[in-house]
DNA sequence: AATGAATGAGGCTTCATTCAT
DNA sequence: GATGAATGAAGCCTCATTCAT
């Protein structure tokens, strides 16, 4: 339709369609057989086109990552931003998550299966980031009283791990009800975090 | 038959010898970075020589993973075995999870990586194996009626994704005090499945 | 789309090119010992190259066989388009094999050489392809009676068997006077299956 | 049972087993993947032992072939004792040779197999060891008049490229009735090189 | 006479990367 | 902006061969 027009913005739309089509092959392959390859014969272009909009493999994971990080944290934020008062956002934040897996599972997928790779020798800024929304409602948490005493960090990772590993366990049991488990969660968490539930009183 | 005997032993010395070889690097640098070059230049011999004690690169890993994940379940029921009643061996469990990690990095390392590959291609039984001693705590607490009414699945995968997801953190982390993050996490679920944390009062 | 037509004949190309040369080294050396190594520094490229025109190295034999058992093929008819009657049609392709041989003698042995790897591994269907030519001019001979009566399949076996084996011993002979030998073989089935010679009377 | 003796014997015993698992070996796999690994573990001893018995895998093939050549000969010679003219005695070569391949299959196989091995920087006078008793009938038959005038190599080749080529085309097609084969084969050169055929008369 | 362990060369294959066009 | 062709390093694996014991 465009094809005509020579802007800067066509640059940018490619670069996102090549994300797009890497977080689909990821998600489906992993990560080590996300050749590049693979990815441009789903982008319908060539291999060396891949290196015209990217300086390399990593660049391409990391912009992968960015946007997928990027749209799960904006949805996140969405469906807290109705919750007031830490213990809903904690519980908003833990059935966000599995909700997320199921309105956009290569995006879930591919974030964490890049997370995972990430991690040996990766951006420790990157965790701290993943990190910070949760630990954020646990000290606000502690602070009004809401929230008994705990560590901060062991309760944040404990969550973090939580929803982590989700992923995987869900695209190897299509069964699970993640509606159901999200509630879960979050009764759990709340639970640890305030001592009662009581959304289920 | 001396000779048998005497030579299978020092077959058997050299397979583990090379698995604990192997053991190392994927701690050091992941399954997918851990060559069978890299796992001989380590233990000093040559590619070739990998190939007369294993048939495949894979029947390498596969041991690599019994033997860590045999030695790993020696240790927490070696921590158990104190501790009667559900409460008590949730918490012995959680505690004994990062005590591991404190005394055997490289083995946990190494499980929770070789876990990580055999789930992708692979073994669900490996799953339910890791699942299975955790919910059998949780159902034996509900059928006393020391621990709450909550979906044992869902929280058996809190669990383990807590426990699986903290040797990645605790290798970017070495300032972590794994003790305490261990007590930590045994306060958090028990908490969370009893409603209440005795040893703390 | 004329840039498509191009490229996609300079793919062509090339992969005649490979094919070519994997025959010459096949013929000099055999299948066994026509590693891609020595094909691809026959072609003057490295191994890697070869995987961009062809798959495995198992595509790569059979475009060999298909390219020399189609030019001998079309070789052979061509020689036996001026035959009619079933009596020289017979004499016409065992004189023809030989000139083959003479004429291009890489391509007969590396048909020779990958068929002979092919029936090993493989293909019945192949076989029955050498033979059905050799079969339906006998069948054709003992239908209007100017052949005797005698086994087909023994005599096809026998004839292929002859013209099968020849290239072999033509390499380590290179004195063999090949067209004489040749009608030398048409003479004796001639008289093989119709009791008598007439060209030579 | 000889367990304890200790004579020169011994080691022509331990030899010609080994030729004989390779034979075997050979037999049912084909040269290529008759691996010294499959033939020691076919012997029950390990790979090292057989480099006490042979230099290399060359000199173990050429055992091979020497034996199932001898034995073959003999056979053969076995079966022409009774044939007496250039006639006959052709006619038993033609008929020994599948009844050869009824009898002792490994022998032909491994014979054929090692044989087009050799073929490619082989010795050449094996191959005129083949042809030799061939090429004496037919000389014989010309000297007596009995066969028609022809070139010898021409038909000798033929006459050994037909009985070589029988094995392979026998492994592929147990249905093949080698005895009637044989007759055919008789028939068609007696017919080839005296004009007719008396015994079917 | 033989074993067990290892070597080292070579084989096939994959893939990120480069580059002329 | 993109393609097609190629490179080269690395990976896994096989196997004849060696050698101390």
């Amino acid at each position: 339709m465009f094809l005509t027009v020579r802007s800067a913005g066509r640059d940018e739309e490619r670069r996102e369609y090549l994300v797009q089509c890497a977080i689909e092959v990821i998600a489906e392959l992993g990560v080590k057989r996300a050749s590049l390859s693979e990815i441009a014969s789903r982008a319908a272009i060539t291999k060396g086109a891949i290196f015209y909009h990217f300086t390399n493999r990593k660049e391409l994971l990391d912009a992968v990552f960015t946007t997928v990080a990027g749209r799960g944290a904006g949805f996140i934020q969405e469906r807290m931003a109705g919750a007031s008062g830490p213990t809903a956002r904690l519980r908003a934040y833990l059935e966000a998550f599995p909700a997320a897996l199921l309105i956009a599972p290569n995006d879930i997928h591919a974030m964490i299966a890049v997370a995972a790779e990430h991690e040996l020798g990766g951006d420790p800024a990157l965790e701290e980031m993943a990190l910070a929304p949760i630990e954020e409602i646990l000290r606000e948490g502690q602070r009004t009283g809401e929230f008994l005493d705990f560590p901060i960090r062991s309760m944040a990772l404990a969550i973090r791990g939580t929803t982590e590993t989700l992923p995987g366990y869900a695209a190897r049991h299509p069964d699970l009800d993640l509606t159901a488990h999200g509630r879960a969660l979050a009764d759990l968490f709340e639970r640890a975090v305030t001592g009662t539930v009581a959304h289920n009183g």
